[in-house]
DNA sequence: TTTCAAAATGCAAGCGCTTAAATTTCAGTT
DNA sequence: AACTGAAATTTAAGCGCTTGCATTTTGAAA
């Protein structure tokens, strides 16, 4: 009936205290060599792992980080946590994730989760959120990091690209094309900075033209396929149709494709589509999708380590800005080509 | 300057003993109404949260149970993890999610992080692992569940599906539209059960015919897209050409019919191809794919009902089997259609 | 051999919480 | 008014670990 091996156990059998065998487990330079041997066999005895909880409550450390992400169901934030993961494992530290389903007040309640169960450190997606969150962040001071997001004087740290820029640029390039009918499939904007951003930047470029993003022409929606699907179904049913959908996300677009192609109509002979993000599925749609190409991994290992720097407080680490690249492939073409 | 506030800050605020706190936090049935609202008031006031670790050293209990899965890239889990997590969240219990890049070892390292974690309750994805892992599981008496496998008399409470039979009647399909060269795209069947499982369905449905998978005609190898084109590419330069190829995963087969493509080849005039799993890429891919359905949600969701009643033991529960459904899209069709 | 830092180890006080067991309170009964 | 059992509350003993400080050991210099 063997309960739970605990430092005692292994104190006991290697003869030495309890505290040595702590230290054995956290700073094994301080022991000696020979009690050290004799301390891990002991450990290796009782196959003893230590308690959590005893550990956290006496050193008040967890190791452990959380991520609020949106979703896991958008391959995009999924990469990011795996190169996350991979950087903050090389210093013993564990991530957990818990999602938010796009929904501020449940990241709010993810959040407080967390720090219940004593993180220390977050990585949030995004920038827009309540400034009370801010505020108890910063009374805990635990300290967070914020992916995805980047704009000139953010005042968080963050770890991102700037989403608007991108959009633009994009948007621009549609124009170049002849593109004179843009219409766009934008995500759900509340809550969500990154999915305003790209709102902005298709805006500014087609402003910069003496064209505006009128109602009719700008559907919000979920991230999903079907709705995407929906989207376009709505948007080409106009007269006269657009000739260009800039899709907010590469999932809108492959909904958007999907449902083109249902009506009868050719990508990009009727209609070009781009999208954004640059996931894996952009590659084997048909035709391919232009898309904004966005550093996933690279963003992740970054974020890993500013929250690192963050909770050493060895110095006053900054923001780090990724640039990203448009990527051309068949589901965007020069108008009337 | 102010510390995190604590139990004993609460119970002097509201006038009592911080076992009434405490009780008011976990059972608050037990305390009479005019004490709970003024411990809950001063709960309020310092935005008192328990300690984790205090908590879970004294109770011997984190409400946490961990998940491994093979990998987030892979949406096929993503479905399930969420109704998972939510399941639990109902209970008020929490998920902990780690991945293992389909590496037994790197699994078995992860298992043994979540436990030192104190998880009291694991979902595990197959049956495949080291037996010296279960007994190790059952030593420390941890309630598991294994997920995504299912076969007759496994010995472990398992909430999934016949990999081999849903294998083996999609196989069957493809020998009944009259395909005769019939190739395989696997997984990687070490420490997969489930891939392993898929490979015997199909090779049981044509040994029912007179036929066999050579090595020609079976290629095993990651659930990657670039891997899936690389097969494809590789058995389309067999002479004579395979007409069906059925694939282990959607992935595989979205990456196979993009190098079919390539190629300058029809899907599926020239050769059909099928997938497994039913993601939500496999509707947007042109031609849409002929897939296994798996009910993702409904076995995350038994699976989290399962494992707190193992972590109840209130009774002995049993394990939970799922049927598929083969859908069936434009990606196959009867040879020489 | 003696001396004395430095290195190694032990001692023991908590960390914040839960929970048996003990005590107090209270509403009925008699 | 006294009694009683149930309900409410407090008391106090840990849960397993870390860590500042005290003590012992070690090895090299004197």
């Amino acid at each position: 009936m063997r309960a739970r091996p605990t430092l005692e156990d292994v104190a006991g059998l290697a003869g030495v205290s309890t505290a040595t065998v702590s230290r054995v487990l956290n700073e094994p330079d301080r022991v000696s060599a020979e009690t050290r041997s004799r301390v891990e066999a002991a450990v290796a005895h009782f196959d003893y792992t230590p308690h959590f909880g005893g550990r956290a409550l006496a050193s008040n450390r967890t190791n452990t980080v959380g991520a609020v992400i949106p979703t896991m169901e958008n391959a995009i934030f999924a990469r990011g946590l795996q190169a996350l993961q991979e950087a903050l494992a090389e210093t013993g530290v564990t991530l957990v994730v818990a999602t938010s389903n796009y929904d501020p007040e449940r990241e709010a309640q993810q959040i407080r989760a967390l720090l219940g169960r004593g993180v220390d450190g977050l990585v949030l997606i995004g920038e827009a959120r309540d400034p009370a969150l801010y505020q108890m962040l910063e009374r805990r001071s635990v300290p967070f990091v914020l992916v995805w997001s980047w704009r000139p004087d953010c005042p968080w740290p963050c770890v991102g690209f700037d989403n608007r820029a991108a959009a633009r640029a994009m948007a621009q390039r549609v124009l170049d094309l002849g593109h004179r009918r843009v219409a766009m499939i934008a995500g759900v904007t509340r809550g969500n900075d990154r999915a305003a951003a790209r709102v902005e930047g298709v805006r500014e470029a087609l402003a910069a033209r003496g064209q505006r993003l009128d109602e009719s022409n700008l559907i919000e929606t979920p991230y999903q396929l079907e709705a995407g699907a929906n989207a376009a179904r709505h948007l080409m049913s106009a007269t006269p149709r657009p000739t260009a959908i800039v899709c907010g996300n590469d999932v809108l677009a492959a909904g958007a494709l999907t449902a083109i192609r249902a009506l009868g109509l050719n990508t990009p002979a009727d209609v070009s589509v781009t999208g954004f993000d640059d996931i894996d599925l952009a590659y084997v749609l048909d035709p391919p999708l232009t898309t904004v190409h966005v550093p996933h991994r690279r963003m992740g290992d970054a974020a890993a380590r500013l929250l690192l720097r963050l909770r050493a407080q060895e110095d006053d680490p900054t923001s780090v800005v990724f640039e990203t690249a448009l990527v051309e492939r068949g589901s965007l073409a020069p108008l009337g080509a």
